[in-house]
DNA sequence: TAAATAATGAACGATATGTTGTTTATTTAT
DNA sequence: ATAAATAAACAACATATCGTTCATTATTTA
């Protein structure tokens, strides 16, 4: 009676998410029509509207699943950024690697390929740069930082991602451990000088 | 009989591109109709195919024009990566930096707020790492880095982007020239010490 | 085994697409 | 200034997708 207990309700809603994810890396979200869910997951049309309003209904609950679980993953990490810990920076970075190694394959159809969910990016960066801001509220008073707060946030975060793409697209060609122990190293001491590259003024 | 020098032609055309910018601002890019543009644009459904085959195709071409602008602006500055010359990567940034600036309203439209075009972004981005990729290709020699130079390249590209976009999103709240300067020296140093933040191991 | 409910299948109106003609208005060239 | 060329308007069309309704069939649960 419970919605989740029927064996039908479930095999259905697998396979349009099935039929979804790959659908969304062969021709792209845009493109995909009702119709070629229900051919994929091998249901009536009429069944899908059964179980989620529309299209964009059905992305947003694949993509906001998928980031409840990254905000599980990272909710107990500590974060400091005053002073910086490296550590922490390091920890949430590796936590979340980690989680993309489990599940590879969704977030490759959400963040590789000309047919990327933009959607998901912009939601997923808005919780890093959430997670790395709680650094800074701790109540140690103003200082005075030469760079404006918001464009060093901007800055991190986006080379965050950055990152994490690069390393799913090349399809986690070094362990979690040692791209965020790099990660943060060059956040902290210049990605140059780390990289062992001259710097000439 | 040229086709740019009958005044027709240029007045529709002018018309389509500015509703269509309207529009992507308002509404967003997937939700817009021919016959939107055709109603902004003041002009009949069946004109606009007369100037472009469909949606996705007067997407590519106001995205291409903006990006060879781009292109242009920053062909000419020089680009050395080994040894890293400051200079250099400031100056393309500043170049691409004041070229924005004289063009805020489009760049607003294609990089900014939830009805951003991401294959704007995504065509820019891959702009500048083909730029900065240059700095590599002088004939010194492989040496050996840390780090991968294409995770280098794709920490650089995605700060820069980052930054760039901060830049139009604060409606340019510091002049071209700060910007460049703060980023390249982020770049070099490493952005918590250029900023003021004590590091802790 | 009976009741509940999930899925099917057919049909519908509504909307957007891209195309094809024809007519009107404007521009260019003579 | 006028005629030829062509851009734009207007109407009509077939096609596709959407989201909904309703009756029927199949499956699951109680």
């Amino acid at each position: 009676m419970n919605k989740k207990t029927d064996l039908r309700v479930l095999r259905t809603n697998q396979s349009i998410r099935k039929a979804f994810y790959e659908l969304i890396q062969e021709k792209g979200y845009e493109a995909i029509t009702i119709q070629d869910i229900a051919d994929r997951a091998m249901i009536n049309r009429n069944t899908f509207y059964l179980h989620y309003q529309d299209k964009p209904d059905l992305l947003d609950i694949c993509v906001d699943e998928l980031l409840e679980e990254i905000k599980n993953a990272i909710v107990q990490c500590p974060i400091s950024m005053r002073p910086f810990s490296i550590s922490t920076l390091e920890t949430v970075m590796q936590t979340i690697l980690e989680h993309i190694s489990h599940n590879t394959s969704y977030y490759q159809a959400m963040l590789v390929g000309e047919n990327k969910i933009y959607l998901f990016q912009s939601k997923m960066e808005k919780i890093i740069k959430d997670k790395l801001n709680e650094g800074w509220n701790s109540p140690q008073g103003n200082s005075t930082l030469t760079i404006s707060k918001e464009l060093l946030l901007e800055y991190l975060v986006s080379s965050f991602m950055g990152v994490v793409i690069w390393w799913i697209k090349n399809d986690l060609p070094l362990p979690a451990e040692e791209v965020s122990s790099q990660f943060s190293k060059i956040v902290a001491y210049g990605h140059l000088k780390t990289a062992g590259i001259a710097v000439k003024e």
